[in-house]
DNA sequence: CGCTGACCCTGACGGC
DNA sequence: TGCCGTCAGGGTCAGC
C-alpha cells in the first residue's frame, strides 16, 4: 500500500485536527522490534511530547515534536489507525500513541519491514543523506535525470527505481511511468535520448500525481476493504496485466524480472 | 561498478 | 477442504 502518494495521503490523515490532539500522553510498544529495534529512549522521549507538524521525505513520515523528529517509515505493509476512546488490540498492532484529547493512533503492519526511529532536533538525519529529489520537485528535471543517467549501463527501470536516483518511485509506478513514456524498462540508461529522459521525467510526476489525486479514495476504499481492486483495475495500465491486451496496441503485456521485483511492459509500445 | 539472490516477515491466492 | 509453492507495492547487503 504504501507508494509515495498513499504515504502522502496518510500524512494528510494523520494531520487532520493536529491542533486539538494535545500532548503525547501515552507510548506502548507491543514488541520491541519492528524491521529494526525501536530506539531504546522512544517511550520516555515522546510522552509529554507534542506533535507540531508531519511531513513526509520519499516514503517517510516525518512527525516533529518540540524536541525530536519522529520517522516512520511504512515498509510493505505498515498503516496507521486513528482511533478514539478505549480499542482492543488487533493482530500486527505494535505501537500505539494516546494523546490527551483521548485520541490515539495505532502502527499496525503485518510484515514489520517497517521501522521508527527518533532523532534529536539538530541532530543530522542519517536516513536522509543519500536521497535523490523528491520525483514532484523541479530539482527533478529532464536536464538532471538525463546528466545523472550518462555512462550508467544499468536498466532504467532499476535506475529510476534507485533512491539516490529520485526518491518515491516504486515498483508499481517505475512500470507505469515507463509504459507512458513508451520506453523499454530494459533499455541501459546511458542509451536514453534527451527527448526520451523528458518524456520519462514527465511521466513519472504524471503518474504520481494521478495516484496522489485517487489516492484519498484509495485510502478509503482500502478502509473498505475490497476498494484496493478498484484503484488498481482503474489506474494501472501494465502493472499486474502480464498476458492482457495492451490499452494501446492490443499486443499482450509482458512480465520480466528485473533486480528481483517484476516488470511489465508492452514489448510493442516500449522502445 | 552492476547485477543477482538472499533476506527481513506474514498473508493471500492458485493449483492440485 | 487442505496443503504447498509462489508471490507481494520496500529496502539492504554480500558476493560474484
Amino acid at each position: 500500500m504504501p507508494e509515495l502518494p498513499e504515504v502522502e495521503t496518510v500524512k494528510l490523515g494523520l494531520s487532520k485536527n493536529l491542533e486539538t490532539l494535545g500532548r503525547i500522553e501515552q507510548v506502548k510498544l507491543f514488541r520491541k522490534d519492528l524491521r529494526f529495534e525501536f530506539p531504546k529512549k522512544m517511550k520516555n522521549a515522546l510522552e509529554g511530547q507534542k506533535i507540531l507538524s508531519i511531513s513526509r521525505r520519499a516514503k517517510y513520515l516525518v512527525f516533529e515534536t518540540q524536541d525530536y523528529v519522529w520517522l516512520c517509515h511504512l515498509g510493505m505493509t505498515g498503516a496507521w489507525r486513528q482511533e478514539t476512546g478505549d480499542h482492543q488490540k488487533q493482530p500486527h498492532d505494535h505501537f500505539r500513541v494516546s494523546f490527551e484529547s483521548g485520541r490515539s493512533w495505532v502502527y499496525r503492519d503485518p510484515r514489520r519491514f517497517g521501522y521508527m526511529d527518533l532523532i534529536k532536533k539538530g541532530s543530522s538525519i542519517v536516513w536522509f543523506e543519500h536521497l535523490g529529489p523528491e520525483p514532484l520537485e523541479s530539482s527533478f528535471s529532464s536536464e538532471y535525470l538525463f546528466q545523472k543517467s550518462r555512462n550508467k549501463k544499468a536498466p532504467i527501470k532499476n535506475f529510476i527505481m534507485d533512491q539516490k536516483v529520485v526518491v518515491g518511485v516504486g515498483n508499481i509506478y517505475a512500470s507505469e511511468a515507463l509504459y507512458m513514456a513508451r520506453v523499454k524498462p530494459s533499455k541501459a540508461s546511458h542509451r536514453l535520448t534527451r527527448k526520451q529522459a523528458e518524456l520519462l521525467v514527465s511521466s513519472i510526476k504524471m503518474v504520481l500525481k494521478k495516484a496522489l489525486k485517487s489516492g484519498g479514495s484509495s485510502i478509503r476504499d482500502y478502509k473498505n476493504a475490497d476498494a484496493e481492486m478498484g484503484y488498481f483495475q482503474q489506474s494501472l495500465k501494465v502493472y499486474d496485466r502480464a498476458g492482457k491486451p495492451c490499452f494501446s496496441c492490443k499486443k499482450p503485456i509482458k512480465k520480466i524480472t528485473q533486480a528481483g521485483r517484476s516488470t511489465f511492459y508492452c514489448s510493442n509500445c516500449q522502445v
